[in-house]
DNA sequence: TTTAGGG
DNA sequence: CCCTAAA
């Protein structure tokens, strides 16, 4: 309903947004999700970057896509995409039923995250044994479709890999030359892009962020990491060491899945399961590891255990075995899990426990996280507290086992998607005291994933955020992001510390060595750029000053070199860490206050259907907050115009934006999401 | 639901 | 990373 009316509204205009739209509200191709949105993502850039040959003005605040509003190239492109996705949508939800789609989900998930391109070549053998897998544990029929869906699983594959997808840059790529403090930004910002779409189209095969920064150091790991193992304590140790990622996630999702079912499955498999990994000395440890890393996207150990299974053989079972028992086990529980996860959010998705198990804990191959948390999370709770009886075994194990780290921690990680770097296996060697039990080392890449995002989108949109540059990482949640920024600020001393405490300090000290020095200096160049709280609040410099609002300097690069211009240097100023929003002298007006988004136009109370054309001079930022008197005044950056105020009603303003652009009136200066934004369009 | 903040 | 308050 509300979609069509608003894409009726703008047509063109959002046909990128259409896009996720499609991904994201449709609650039938969830497996595509990520995908779709990688697609998205990849084709957007290049628009992006014809947008900024233009010389259209697009900040990087807003979806790069969005810039692709102001020409019909872009928008044939998005058209174009869009319709893809459609098309790969539609593919899949014609498939065979709930439970194969559901199937489908959990493998392209997985295939997702892992993010191993290569893989493609197994699908078929994978999918099959998958399949087998399913079916078995379902006692239902879907080879059927096998052949079906194997060929959908590639095409979806290939196409988010689409070669035409690579480009490069972000919104902030299109600034105008206007911008001076953020060209080098942008310089920057692309390559790093250039880096972390390699990355992302071929992360098997290594990690191309560092291959391509030799220059910089070592680049291991975030420092994050070393820190939360830091903090891991004692007793979380031994369940982490003992339970081997998946492991313990599959184990502690079967049982969570059922409640009945849950104890006499879990139980089992579970104790043997980690009395195995507890002997340090095991060989099978080794050897599954080994086998994991060998066989990665290979399901048919757990056919094979399925086997066992119901042969009542036992005995050496892998990981991977335990698993698929308790996964199987499980899913009978809820044969319509599928549609039913399918219709959740991603967010939604990481909390709840079938889902994980089903997309994530059958992964030989990646994400071990989650279930981590979830091990971690019930163990102590739920597990113990039922008694000793059932579930106790399970917690207790790990406990009393292992006081260190060590083997299984690298075990874990030595399946993580992204990450095999040694890198990684050197900061997972640390003592660790924690209640946040599954750490999910950042990589590298990850973290330049994450300050390109707030490149481009700027800090408080951590959904956006999530939801366009870590779509294929299901373990991240906008809270995850944030909270990396949050440290990130910290280690790199762009934030003033609260903590003097000598733990903290060294902490962060570790940050900073294990990333690169290019990255502190990037997440500087962003904290001034992006002020952390980025909500209009902490920038409102008081009704009676009706500055510009922005949330960020980059709102108003467009025009405003932060110290020029009156009217923006409230914000500017703060931007720069030296005053406080600085009331710049005027005359007290109605603060009303104004995000604007690219290709939108900008209404503003006294010019209520005032449209701004497109054309030369500044333009509204996308993103930009505006507040009517500063449209009035043609102030910095962020006008509308740059013709001398007033703008009267009706008169037409240039903007080097394209599309017209339009205030829109809120209730009160606030962040305005672009959703909302079309909305009050509308 | 999403973000800010504190733990 | 977790949890909660606020919006």
């Amino acid at each position: 309903m509300d979609k069509l009316d608003r894409e009726t509204h703008f047509p063109k205009k959002f046909a990128s947004m259409k896009c996720q739209r499609v991904k994201v509200d449709d609650s039938f191709a969830p497996a595509l999700e990520d995908e779709a949105v990688e697609v998205q993502h990849l084709l957007a850039e290049p628009k992006t970057n014809h947008v900024s040959v233009d010389g259209v003005l697009c900040l990087g605040k807003e979806k790069s896509s969005k810039c692709s509003e102001t020409n019909g190239f872009s928008f044939g492109f998005n058209d174009g995409m869009r319709r893809n996705i459609g098309g790969l949508h539609s593919h899949i939800t014609q498939g065979p039923d709930d439970l194969d789609l559901g199937v489908l989900d959990g493998f392209l998930d997985e295939v997702d995250e892992v993010d191993d391109i290569h893989a493609a070549n197994d699908f078929s053998g994978a999918y099959e044994d998958f399949i087998l897998d399913i079916e078995l544990a379902q006692k239902v029929s879907y080879l059927d479709y096998t052949p079906r869906d194997g060929s959908r699983l590639r095409n979806s594959s290939s196409e988010s890999q689409s070669p035409g997808c690579s480009g490069s840059s972000n919104g902030a790529a299109g600034m105008s030359e206007l911008s001076t403090a953020t060209i080098p930004e942008s310089e920057s910002k692309n390559g790093w892009h250039n880096k972390t779409v390699k990355c992302k189209l071929r992360r098997s095969s290594g990690d191309k962020w560092n291959s391509q920064e030799p220059g910089e150091d070592s680049a291991c790991p975030t420092s994050d990491d070393i820190e939360d193992l830091d903090e891991l304590d004692d007793d979380a140790k031994p369940l982490i060491s003992l339970v081997s990622g998946k492991n313990a996630k599959k184990v502690v999702h079967a049982a969570k899945a059922g409640t009945s079912a849950r104890q006499k499955r879990l139980r089992k498999p579970t104790k043997r399961y980690i009395e195995e990994l507890s002997d340090p000395k095991s060989k099978q440890v080794m050897e599954r590891k080994s086998d994991l890393s060998a066989t990665l996207k290979d399901k048919r150990p757990k056919i094979r255990s399925h086997d066992e299974l119901h042969c009542g053989s036992a005995l050496a079972r892998t990981p991977k075995d335990s698993f698929s028992e308790n996964f199987n086990q499980a899913i009978p529980k809820g044969t319509d899990e599928p549609l039913h996860l399918r219709s959740k959010p991603v967010s939604e998705r990481r909390t709840n426990p079938s889902f994980i198990s089903k997309g994530r804990c059958w992964s030989v191959t990646s994400q071990n996280e989650p279930c981590q948390v979830r091990a971690a999370k019930f163990a102590p709770k739920e597990l113990s507290l039922t008694g000793p009886s059932a579930q106790a075994p399970f917690e207790s194990r790990p406990r009393r086992g292992r006081p260190k780290k060590s083997l299984p921690l690298s075990f874990l990680e030595s399946e993580d998607d992204e990450s095999e770097d040694d890198c990684v296996k050197k900061r997972i060697c640390k003592k660790s005291n924690d209640r946040r039990k599954h750490q999910r080392m950042w990589t590298t890449p990850e973290v330049m994933k994450l300050i390109d995002g707030i490149a481009q989108y700027g800090t408080g949109r951590w959904t956006d955020i999530k939801k366009l540059m870590f779509s294929s990482t299901a373990y991240r949640t906008p809270i995850d992001l944030r909270d990396k920024w949050r440290n990130l600020l910290r280690a790199s001393g762009a934030q003033k510390r609260k903590s003097n405490k000598k733990e903290d300090k060294e902490k962060l000290k570790d940050v900073v060595r294990s990333l690169p020095s290019s990255v502190f200096r990037r997440v500087r160049e962003l904290a001034s750029l992006h002020p952390y709280p980025s909500i209009l609040d902490n920038l409102s410099c008081g009704v009676d000053n009706p500055v510009i609002h922005c949330t960020n300097s980059t709102d108003l690069t467009g025009a405003c070199d932060r110290e020029r211009f009156c009217s923006v240097q409230g914000a500017c100023e703060r931007q720069n860490g030296r005053k406080k929003c600085e009331s710049p002298a005027g005359s007290s007006r109605e603060n009303k206050v104004v995000r604007a988004t690219s290709g939108c136009v900008v209404f503003c109370p006294q010019f209520e259907n005032n449209l701004v054309e497109p054309g030369s001079g500044s333009g509204v930022a996308t993103g930009s907050l505006i507040s009517w008197k500063s449209v009035a005044d043609g102030a910095g950056g962020a006008c509308v115009t740059s013709s001398k105020p007033p703008v009267t009603p009706g008169s037409k303003v240039k903007t080097a934006l394209g599309p017209a652009i339009r205030l829109i009136k809120i209730p009160k200066p606030r962040f305005l999401r672009e959703s909302e934004a079309i909305g009050l369009m509308k």
